[in-house]
DNA sequence: GTTGGATGACCTACTACTAGGTAGGTTTCT
DNA sequence: AGAAACCTACCTAGTAGTAGGTCATCCAAC
């Protein structure tokens, strides 16, 4: 009931999460989340009792958040190229005009220093985001739409890592359109042109 | 003379760039250093004033070391797919069988972070990657070994990010295969088919 | 009167960085 | 040649500030 407790909580997921997309999960702190929430360290310890559970937490919604963009995505088209533009879409408004990296990025090059419960938030991250672009790249290849050598697991894979790293790129540049000219020639690349 | 100081430095640059490299810059301390080198934190300010002169010297060194390898590379052959292959030979291997990350796209994520002369250099480190592969990419196309829409300024940007990506991805999986059959679907995918 | 939510005060460990000193070698001056 | 001056490379011992985390306490709502 606490609606305060739950905007709270809410609040500090909300700013834990920028923080996390721009500056990184070794680079922020509760006294970051403090000065912004206008709530005390002590009382984040009450939400999250270490940093490693908002880290998870912070993951574990963001996949989730990620997950139920891409069921819409399937309802509302069933066509591979405008599912995966779709796909594309969401990442370019999270990148918030160069200011942000996804933060599965930002976590994957933090991983090494990351706690073992985050880590494997992580995996399942990209696991979920492979997983479902393996069923787009496979039905596309099926009707025509796409083409490429390998297999579907493969292909996804190494089209996420395109995208990630364009993320990367485009908030490095402070330049959103790094990351839409280079997901248009991985786009382009896997389609079928005859 | 100073032999043993050369040395010291030298020891201090190693050892730095690789925890860099497997933890990111944010994430290792002058402690780190000190433990791995056996000098004391106070005599790393003496070869290197500030962290953030060790994180400047560390990139421009990063970048000068790969500008030599293109050199060596633009000098064994002027065939542009083999000077491709050739690229992505030299970041596999700093991969180190996927325990680390290349410097640049960690740097990258952790850019806003970064102490402004260090984040300046990297940038100057994707800009002079971009740019070789620019050529690379310009030549094949002219010569027909290459196939790709767009200006050669616009694929050399989504190439690297797509190389820096499956890096990234490569050393979360701890696994070096992602690296490699990401570089080869983004080669084929350049490639001139028919 | 118990419970959810927040607090102040505190702790330990660590951060980059500095002040001042010193052993040993080289240079310079006489 | 010998003394004075200087330099390199490192040290001990410290600075102020920040990290995540603990604990007893408080207060309002049911």
């Amino acid at each position: 009931m606490p609606a305060a407790s739950d905007s709270t909580r809410e609040a500090l997921l909300n700013a834990a999460r920028e923080l996390a997309q721009t500056r990184g999960y070794n680079a922020f702190s509760f006294r970051d989340l403090s000065d912004l929430i206008g709530v005390k360290t002590a009382s984040i310890h009450y939400h999250f009792p270490t940093k490693a559970d908002l880290g998870r937490e912070l993951v574990i919604r963001y996949r989730e958040q990620l997950a139920e963009l891409t069921r819409q995505i399937d309802a509302r088209t069933s066509d591979p190229g405008e599912r995966l533009d779709r796909f594309i879409a969401i990442l370019r408004t999270g990148l918030k005009k160069g200011t942000r990296m996804c933060l599965g990025g930002m976590f994957g090059a933090e991983y090494s220093t990351l706690p073992g419960p985050v880590q494997s938030e992580v995996r399942t991250f990209f696991e979920g985001c492979e997983s479902w672009l393996v069923n787009v790249l496979a039905a596309g290849r099926e009707s025509g739409r796409f083409r490429f050598e390998g297999n579907p697991e493969q292909a996804a894979q190494a089209l996420f890592a395109s995208l990630e790293g364009a993320m990367m790129t485009a908030r490095a540049f402070h330049d959103e359109s790094r990351f839409v000219t280079a997901a248009d020639l991985a786009t382009r690349a896997l389609s079928n042109h005859e």
